[in-house]
DNA sequence: CCAGACGTTGTT
DNA sequence: GTCTGG
DNA sequence: CCAGACGTTGTT
DNA sequence: GTCTGG
């Protein structure tokens, strides 16, 4: 799965990589965790547009928008078909740029982190969906990130990844073309342990992503 | 018909 | 909102 | 994802 | 055990 992700990139280069004509400014985080506010790349009127919405997607039609913090991930298997997030498949897709992210391995009754980071390329782009709710007093942007079976460079760590959309794709993602949902491939990616610090997701700084032992 | 769910992961 | 279960 | 809370009453 | 908060 992905559950806690980094993006420590220039604004300016997120903007380059992505076609943004502005990216709003934002410090470099090293320990983004469901809940918070994140970067979203989606289309608007033919041009890809930046914004920031609340990760944990909240469908149009909830009650309650607490439901949004257990719609984190979406599966690549039964997205389209999932009431809580097929509209936002056929409607609402969005990139979310991120220079890595984390992945827990069960080692002897402990969870390890590693990180997961993009092997000759600046950035990742998952593949994700976004959703705005309405409520009485209240309105809010969400989204969640498409994840599927791990590549066979992950497999040892986890059984699941984000689906990494490569730019080559973008346009064809954004604007509701057919992507396959597969996982990257193993050269795209590089894979180090690192320290447990990340586990408290109000600890957020870049000796998070160093390597540790072990 | 109405009521209730609608999700993923990891662990057992 | 829409589907499944009762 | 992990960490931390998980409750009510009455008073300030 | 399960839910909420970060």
């Amino acid at each position: 799965m992905c559950g806690r992700y980094t993006l420590h990139a220039h604004p300016d280069v997120v903007a380059l990589l992505f076609g943004l004509s502005e990216v709003p400014a934002y410090q470099p985080r090293f320990n983004i965790a469901p809940a918070s506010q994140v970067l979203i790349v989606r289309r608007d009127q033919e041009r890809n547009v930046a914004a920031q919405v609340r990760w944990g997607l909240v469908p149009r039609w909830a009650k309650d928008p607490s439901i949004g913090a257990r719609m984190n991930n979406a599966r690549a298997e039964t997205v389209a078909q999932k009431p809580s997030f097929r509209e936002a498949y056929r409607k609402r897709r969005c990139l979310i740029p991120a220079s890595g992210f984390y992945e827990w391995k069960a080692e002897g009754g402990r969870r390890q982190p590693y990180y997961v980071y993009p092997a000759g390329a600046e950035l990742f782009a998952f593949a994700g969906l976004w959703e705005r709710w309405q409520g009485p007093h209240l309105s809010l942007e969400t989204c969640a990130i498409i994840t599927t079976e791990a590549n066979a460079k992950m497999a040892p760590v986890h059984e699941r990844m984000p689906v990494i959309v490569s730019p080559a794709d973008y346009p064809a993602w954004l604007t509701g073309g057919e992507v396959p949902l597969k996982p990257c491939a193993d050269e795209a990616i590089g894979i180090r342990r690192v320290s447990r610090a990340v586990n408290n997701a109000r600890v957020d700084h870049a000796g998070l992503v160093e390597p540790e032992a072990g």
